[in-house]
Parts: structure tokens; sequence; C-alpha cells
DNA sequence: TTGTTGTCCTTGGTATACCAAATATTCAGA
DNA sequence: TCTGAATATTTGGTATACCAAGGACAACAA
């Protein structure tokens, strides 16, 4: 009935990368027939696939719902941080506690590595990668739920991500190897602990840094 | 614009309602014309609604993308209570430690005591007070985000909640009561263990109870 | 100049027409 | 009777037409 993907569930995928891109700022109304007209689809699935966007958090339906990208507050990412740390302290503790190929975690542990010994990523490879970790870890560990909603999670905060805060990035790859050295050594304790560590850690840094700009 | 309410949005209620109350048994297909026909509206708002629905999981799109009323297995029941339990443990923990006005708590206190006297609800409106209690300790924890999360999952075992088991409605009345005076006398670590317990009980209560049925 | 009012336009909400794919059905031929 | 191809029907996906509400703006009166 349908060529492989439906027209909506493109036009989803498509708004949400322009979102999360940022080339589409915060505040950005989603007119459906502007935007049904500049990717050349009706307004139909465009309509569905802005529905979809505000279920998901990206866009929120303003004032005479017109909807608009998410401006997310202070208290919004701290909410979101708070959560994660929730639900992926417990992955982490899980991932570690089950048997699992060593060479999946041996992997990231390489690209890090090689991170530290001077070759940055840029931004967005940065971001993708520390996504696919978290994601794997959240994977392993057992609960398609639970991964569902940290995916969720980490998705509202990715526009941030882009933007990351310099003196972040070594601590985070050493927290980031902390985690797996404690999955490897399947220390459920230690996994938790780092996974906390981390994202405390982000917190902070994430706060500080939005205090210094005002 | 709109008149107070989409009728969308007045859709997505409706089929909820029917969903959550067991007008719609798991497995019956949502199809667009012929709920469009039942409830006198067109397509449009239906296939909106539905959408909606699935975002939230109460219907699922099978094969070849039919909407289908979601029939929760064994594994995803497990799965909510276990998120759930990550959560509600810590909205028990935070509202435990914030100052709120006793008088919230004595009025649960209170049905929950009429209760334990002899005067039983009936399933309706004992899963509506089980809900509004445990949404209430969430809301009173001062995040919306994990408010939400909690809600949406609660939400998709409301079908369970309606045929609840017999054996389980006192030790959950007594835990309940464990819960809100943990709350009242301030002890945060209270709260938090009583919660995991209510929760933990109610896992193995449906467990049993499921495996007793095969 | 200022305030009001009426018109126009934009916007999201809804209904509906049409399409393509999949399935069910029917009917002819062996 | 059985088989298989042609046809009808059903279904979700998409495009589009229409509507009412709200806002912008211009024109006119004080």
């Amino acid at each position: 009935m349908q060529k492989e993907q439906s027209l909506a569930e493109n036009t989803v995928q498509r708004l949400r990368t322009m979102i999360l891109r940022g080339e589409l700022a915060s505040g950005t109304p989603l007119q459906e027939r502007t935007f049904a007209e500049k990717l050349g689809v009706s307004r139909t699935p465009v309509r569905e696939a802005i529905a979809r966007l505000v279920s998901e958090g990206l866009v929120t339906r303003t004032h005479r719902g017109v909807p608009t990208v998410n401006r997310i507050s202070i208290t919004e990412l701290v909410e979101i941080l708070h959560a994660r740390r929730l639900l992926e302290c417990e992955t982490a503790r899980q991932t570690a506690s089950v048997h699992s190929d060593p060479e999946i975690w041996l992997k990231y542990k390489r690209i890090l590595a090689g991170y530290l010994s001077g070759e940055r990523p840029d931004r967005a490879e940065h971001a993708d990668f520390d996504y696919a970790l978290h994601m794997q870890i959240a994977r392993m560990a057992g609960s398609s739920l639970l991964c569902e909603m940290i995916e969720g999670l980490k998705l509202k905060t990715r526009i941030f991500d882009q933007g990351e805060i310099p003196a972040r990035f070594e601590p985070g790859v050493r927290e980031h190897i902390a985690i797996l050295d404690a999955i490897l050594a399947r220390d459920p304790d230690a996994a938790e602990g780092a996974m906390r560590v981390h994202i405390d850690n982000a917190r902070e840094a994430i706060l500080t840094h939005i205090n210094r700009l005002m």
C-alpha cells in the first residue's frame, strides 16, 4: 500500500533533522501550509509529522495552536537530565550485570582513546557517538521500554549537544571510559556510579555554562 | 478558531476511554472509516486521534499499518512496572522531602481508612483513586516531566487495573497508607521504600495471577 | 492625531475526493 | 468440482476544498 515509507514518516524525519541541526531555530513557527510547500508535499503529511513531533516534545503548540519549535527551558533541561539519571543509572547497572560481547565495548573504548590522543571529532560526530554509546548501553539492559524512554529524552536535549561545552570534552570522554570499564568488569555498582557521575557532571557543566551567559 | 476543544481532541478522549473501559478489546482493529462513521466525524480527526493513541502506546500499527488496540504482553507489563518503580520511588522520595499541605494526604488517608472498614469501591472507582493518588504524589515532586512520564506509563497498564486482583485489595490499601504516612512524616527514605514495596508487590501479584491463568 | 470599525487574509480544523495496494470475490474453463 | 485469472471492494495515504476564528490593517469619524 505504501512505497517502503510513507510521506508522513519521511516528513517527520526531515523536519526532525532540520530541528536537531538547528536549521529551524527554537521558536520558529511550523506553519502547515508554509512547510507543505517548502517540502513539496501536501498539508496532510506535514500535519501528521507535526503531530508526531509534538508528541515527541520537539514541538509545542503555543497560543492558538500554532505549532512552534520547542524552546527548551533550563527547568526542562534539568528535569530531563534528572530523569535520564534515574533511567540510565539503571540501564548501566543492568548492562554491567549481564554477559555481553566485550568487543562491543572495546570498539567504543578504542574510539574514545583516539579522542584522548588528539584526534578531536567535530561537534556533530561527537554528538552521534555519545548518542550511540548511551543507546547501546540502554539496549543491552534488556528493557525495550527503558530504551525508548531514554531515546526520547536524549532526543530532546540533542539540540544542546550540538553546541557542546568545550571544557566538557575531555572529562566527558574519561567518564565514558569509566562507564565502559565498569561494564567490561561486570561491576554493576561501579557502572551505576560512573553513569551517575557522568550525568551529574554534564548537568553541572551545562548549568554553569548557561549561568555564565547570563 | 476552535470551539473550546477540537474534534480530534474529543475523539482521542472518546477512543481512549473506550479502550480503557475494555469496550474495545485488545486486538480490535481501529479502522479509520468504520470509527469515523461510528463516532459521527470524518476520517481526519479519527486519523489524528489514532496517531495520538499510537504515540501513547495504547494502539500499535500491526501488519500493513492497520492500527490495532494494543495487546499488552507480560514482558511489556513487567517493563512498565520496572520503569514505574524507578520513577515513582524518586517522586515519593522528593514529595516526602518537600513541604506540602498535610490535608492533601489526610484526605486520601480518610478514604483509604474507609476502604479498610468495609466500604469497598467498585473496580473503576478504585482504579480512579489509585491513579489520582499516584499522580498526586508525582505532581508534588516538582518535576512535570516525571509526572508526565509516570502518567503515560500508568495509562498503559490501566486496562489491567480494571480487572484487579481481589487478593491485592487490602494489602494495596495498607501499602498506600504506608506511603502516605512516610510523606506526612517527611521521611524520604521511608517514602521511597514504601513505594518500592508497593510496586514490587503489585508486580508479583500480577505475575502470579497471570501464571495461574496459564 | 487618535480611536473605532469593518474588511481581508492567514491559520488551523474538518470533510471529502482520489489513488494505489492488498485482499476478497466471482466466474469461466478444465 | 477445482483452479486461476479477472474484477470488485476495502483500506490507509495523500491532496485539496471549505470553514470559522483571530489578527492585521486601512479607512473613516471624532
